[in-house]
RNA sequence: UCCUCGAUAGCUCAACGGUAGAGCACCCGGCUGUUAACCGGGUGGUUGUUGGUUCGAAUCCAACUCGGGGAGCCA
């Protein structure tokens, strides 16, 4: 018998029209009569449904038709042109195997769930509409990613998740240990001693693979982590979790201009992928998650992003003519309110502000001319706000120790990335790009929880 | 961490100080082209936990736990 997926049924159905063939895959429903009825056959393969059309001349009708949702079969038929306006073409049963049951406290009923509780059951969500389109969607956009790097020749480097660089600075760390904490060894003071731990010094789950990257950004040029991160902040969002992936991709020779085009180039790329190779996905998006989905991601594909130094953005705001819950003023971050602002109200499109005061940037960011700001990017876009964040990296090896110095950060720390600059440093440039928030954009899903598949966030580690 | 809303049947919700209910799911029956199938009948509850107020609490109060939305921090 002809194995075929339900995928290559809707992509090439005329090879198969009235032909012999045996598909297999999970009860979506049941809709049955006294000597006839309908399968909703979901083979994971492809978003739709096949349908299946069962009657009583099966040696085992009564059985079939009283299968739950969920139930795994294998079915040996005739592919058909359906007269339902559904679907095109149908699957006439000649035998229906049943491969695994499913009894009836199975949780997944056939109408809609709160995506709350399909949190509960994260190993049986993917076999819903939404999560088989979310988790399609993302294994796509990982591909895309790598795609989008590896043709323009960007070296992909594994970059550590466990590091002794305890003082990356991007939030709170997962100690990683393997001392026993009723018992740990103690020093002369003390202090737990973690010279007798595993490493023999005190280890962490990365942050950010960024300060890493940047070594090898110096030998291959350009190069890019893609991986996941660790924060143990207590933030309590939809946006924020515990385990994600970063992209972050680094160039040698390059400015925060270089980046900011290698940014919108990168986005735009992966919506692109996105919607063509999984328009089925898309489109149940559009329909059902976001009605505006594909207004705004055409809106991204097909506009120029603009681009807004801090100081000018501070200027706009400030201008605006609506009240803000937070003051605007030079020196302090923008809020989440004013980003909406801009790129939602101002600007309608996404925007790079850049040009941050150095106070509220980090220690590695290139100083400008003006020596208040710094040579770093956010992109905002519509509906979400920040999703990226880059700047230009200081290479001058003078600055970035006095920089070091003015908010104590201790050079010994950091002895390997201050060689960089020592050893042949130039100027370079990357940015950090959160894959889930990526997912999210493109999705419209509103919950980081509901785009990551086992989703680790505060007082949250289920399966 | 802060503000705010919520937790009632397997799921989604109603009942708002006086007998805990509906739709879906599930079970039984009917139906020869269904598509969130339809029609009839039925099963199903320690009302998140602990304590308090009251003749009486799902309902009012307190604490806790968990969840939603918003904020901070950030990606």
């Amino acid at each position: 018998m002809n194995k075929v997926t339900v995928r290559q049924l809707f992509k090439d159905a005329t090879s198969y029209m009235n032909q012999r063939i045996q598909v297999s895959g999970w009860v979506r429903t049941i809709r049955d009569s006294k000597s006839f009825g309908f399968i909703e056959l979901n083979d994971g393969s492809f978003f739709n449904n096949l349908q299946i059309v069962i009657d009583d001349s099966l040696s085992n009708f009564a059985e079939v038709v009283k299968l739950g949702v969920g139930s795994a079969i294998v079915v040996d038929g005739l592919l058909v042109e359906s007269p339902g306006a559904k679907q095109p073409f149908e699957l006439k049963a000649e035998q229906v195997h049943i491969e695994g049951e499913c009894p009836p406290e199975y949780p997944l009923q056939k109408k809609r769930h709160s995506f709350e509780f399909l949190r509960t059951i994260a190993h049986l969500r993917p076999r819903t509409n939404t999560f088989s389109a979310v988790f399609r969607i993302r294994s796509l956009a990982a591909y895309a990613i790598h795609k989008y790097f590896q043709e323009r020749n960007f070296v992909y480097v594994h970059t550590p998740i466990i590091t002794g660089s305890d003082c990356e600075g991007a939030g709170e760390m997962f100690r990683v240990t393997t001392l026993d904490p009723k018992n740990p060894p103690l020093t002369d003071t003390g202090e737990v001693n973690f010279k007798e731990d595993f490493f023999g010094r005190e280890t962490n789950l990365t942050v950010s693979g960024q300060l890493e990257v940047e070594t090898y950004c110096m030998a291959f040029r350009n190069v890019y982590t893609f991986g996941p991160t660790f924060r143990a902040e207590n933030s309590n969002t939809a946006r924020h979790a515990a385990e994600f992936w970063m992209i972050e991709p680094e160039m040698a020779f390059a400015t925060l201009e270089d980046d900011m085009e290698l940014a919108e180039d990168m986005l735009k790329y992966l919506i692109n992928y996105c919607l063509e190779h999984a328009p089925e996905e898309m489109s149940f998006f559009n329909n059902f998650i976001d009605k505006g989905l594909f207004d705004r991601l055409e809106n991204v594909v097909n506009s120029e992003f603009a681009h807004v130094t801090y100081t000018e953005a501070i200027e706009l705001l400030k201008k605006a003519n609506t009240s803000f819950d937070y003051p605007v003023e030079w020196g302090k971050d923008l809020q989440t309110e004013h980003e909406r602002y801009l790129t939602e109200q101002i600007f309608k499109k996404p925007v790079f502000v850049t040009d941050y005061p150095k106070d509220i940037k980090a220690f590695y960011m290139r100083m400008n001319d003006d020596e208040k700001t710094v040579a770093a990017m956010d992109c905002l876009v519509p509906g979400v706000g920040e999703i990226i964040g880059g700047s230009q990296r200081e290479e001058r090896l003078d600055r970035l120790e006095k920089r070091m110095a003015e908010l104590k950060l201790k050079p010994e720390d950091y002895w390997w990335y201050l060689d960089i600059r020592k050893y042949g440093g130039t100027k370079h440039a990357g940015f950090g790009l959160g894959f889930e928030r990526a997912i999210m954009y493109i999705t419209g899903m509103s919950n980081i929880r509901d785009v990551v598949s086992f989703p680790r966030t505060v007082k949250s580690a289920d399966f």
